[in-house]
DNA sequence: AATAAGGCCAACCGCATATGT
DNA sequence: GACATATGCGGTTGGCCTTAT
């Protein structure tokens, strides 16, 4: 029988951060089971995959969500329900997981209660939409009723489901490459045909003399608590010679 | 000052789907 | 087509932090 090797688990140190990121800057993203191993990570392939996605990868934004980022999620949870992944693609710098988590914790919650306040003011009107609607056959109506929230048009169902050409800053922080992804190739790749139209095999240059202490999730800049509009790896990607 | 309660968020788990053989 | 493996997704949990008492 073939002992596995111990996996850690939990909160990812400052260390284990480095070795990930230094890792795919370097090799790139090739099989989430193995890249742990060589990159001399205790970790399992998902662990490693969820922490690079939801945190380390580039151009993520975190905290703070504006006034309309809190209304696309509305609209888009109301159209697709809790397809956190499909509503991420409409915010390309935001997770599904960080979606997830802001909706549990504060949208729901205000959802909730303006539909309460609003439900016996607003019956009449409910009323004309819904006939409106109603009207229509299933597909065609949730259409409709998409293409009035989201102010654009939407041709098929399909059309909300896929996200726009995904765009990226290159590490070197030089040019915005736009990579017409499927949805369906993950963010994995489109990281690496981000990178690929860069010179990338300058990445591993890139990172050396990079200031970890400030870039890094685990440092003590991004430790003091709340300090929500600090995007770890912005200043790197964006301009590593900051 | 101590501690209980609640909020927030990173990370885990299990299942579904995609891909390779 | 069947099976194995890898990846993606959404629900849930555990732990840290803040606030209230």
């Amino acid at each position: 029988m073939v002992r596995q090797p111990y996996l850690k688990k939990g909160t990812w140190s400052r260390d284990e951060d480095q070795k990930l990121i230094a890792y795919i800057v370097r090799y790139g993203i090739w099989n989430w089971n193995e890249m742990p191993k060589h990159a001399g990570l205790q970790r399992s392939g998902k662990s490693s995959r969820l922490r690079w996605m939801n945190y380390l990868r580039p151009n993520i934004r975190r905290g703070n969500f504006t006034r309309e980022e809190e209304e696309t999620i509305i609209r888009l949870q109301k159209i697709l329900g809790n397809r956190w992944s499909a509503i991420a693609a409409r915010l390309p710098q935001r997770t599904d997981n960080d979606i997830k988590n802001y909706w549990n914790t504060r949208l729901k919650k205000r959802v909730i209660s303006e539909n309460k306040n609003s439900t016996a003011a607003t019956t009449s009107t409910t009323e004309t939409n819904s006939s409106m609607v109603e009207n229509s056959s299933d597909t065609d109506s949730s259409l409709m009723l998409t293409n009035i929230l989201l102010d654009s048009p939407v041709s098929t169902i399909d059309d909300l489901l896929e996200p726009p050409a995904y765009s990226c800053f290159s590490p070197s922080g030089s040019n915005l490459v736009a990579v017409d992804d499927k949805y369906s190739m993950g963010t994995d790749n489109n990281l690496v045909s981000c990178w690929e139209t860069q010179s990338y095999l300058e990445q591993p240059q890139m990172i050396e003399g990079l200031d970890w202490e400030a870039v890094l999730p685990n440092s003590e800049l991004s430790h003091s608590h709340h300090q929500q509009n600090y995007v770890p790896l912005d200043d790197f990607w964006f301009n590593p010679l900051i």
